[in-house]
DNA sequence: CATGCTGGGTTCGCTTGCCGAACCGCGCGC
DNA sequence: GCGCGCGGTTCGGCAAGCGAACCCAGCATG
């Protein structure tokens, strides 16, 4: 006897479920503010544990985790007669990750800060302020989770 | 003096970032998780805790936190000939998380998966997939973080 | 009535992770 | 050579996560 959810949707293999693949490289404690310091700009070691106020310990194992991860890359640089130090910065594959963090200030902005949020995000080239927004590939834009439908990729009997 | 970091857009007060705020409340082991099965529909402790697999402690006090924090409500309801049970559900509020969520699962899907994605969301009226999207309020679409610039509250040019 | 079953937790040790502070080593300027 | 500062590593203590055991209400069964 199966005793599943009665919901039909929620039917799919969790074990391998994108989200929970996502937070297990930018889940823990501090790796998802290590990137915005990232899309901020911050590279070095010093900066970022000035700006996060991480342990030491814990930022050198968040940095190895993303750079393993391929989220960042560490690269030698030098400075005006200083001795050759690494700084870490951003890859392409990092840099997919700004809708996620761009998203959860979306929804900080709106419900723990009152007034104006810390940080307004503006476009470029035309000044306007930045959001995200769910769209489907037609061309309309997405109100919530009511207007979208999950199907799971075996869909036709697959039991967990 | 103030030494803080010497990147321009750095120096703004990070102890209200809203991205650390919103990663206080859902941000724990699980949380994100749990807002994920609430969005399949799933509602139950008993059906979450088998969806997710966490520790039954564990998910109580995500649970707990979640509802203090009004992302979700606790409702109570009554089976069929059962005694009185109470469910979890979604307020506004944690809807409003869902970019959130779709965020995280289009990079897994990209990075993580290869072949078709492990759960397709689609539009319910026009049948095509949903994606996260960058806009500004012109309407222009954004490619990602080098068409941004940020900026912190209390700089300069700042309307109220 | 006593008994058992089931859902929704709570409690209990253990392990893992996070923390701040102390320590270390390399390369640079002196 | 000496000291210094960046970028870590190590260390002891505390908090969080973990699985398993336990608990309690209420319905069903005998």
């Amino acid at each position: 006897m199966v005793i599943l959810t009665p919901v039909s949707d929620a039917t799919f293999d969790r074990s391998r479920c994108s989200v929970a693949g996502t937070l297990a490289v930018v889940g823990e404690k501090w790796s998802l503010l290590v990137l915005r310091e990232a899309f901020l700009g911050v590279r070095r070691f010093a900066d970022l544990q000035q700006a996060l106020g991480a342990p030491k310990a814990v930022l050198t194992d968040r940095l190895a985790t993303l750079v393993r991860e391929g989220v960042l890359s560490r690269e030698p640089y030098r400075a005006e007669g200083e001795r050759q130090r690494h700084e870490y910065r951003l890859t392409d594959k990092g840099r997919d990750l700004y809708p996620t963090l761009v998203a959860l200030m979306a929804w900080g902005d709106r419900y723990l800060t009152d007034g104006p949020p810390p940080l307004a995000l503006e476009h470029r080239d035309c000044g306007a302020a930045v959001r995200v927004a769910l769209v489907c590939d037609d061309g309309h834009e997405i109100g919530g989770p009511r207007e979208v439908r999950a199907r799971a990729a075996g869909a036709g009997a697959a039991p967990a």
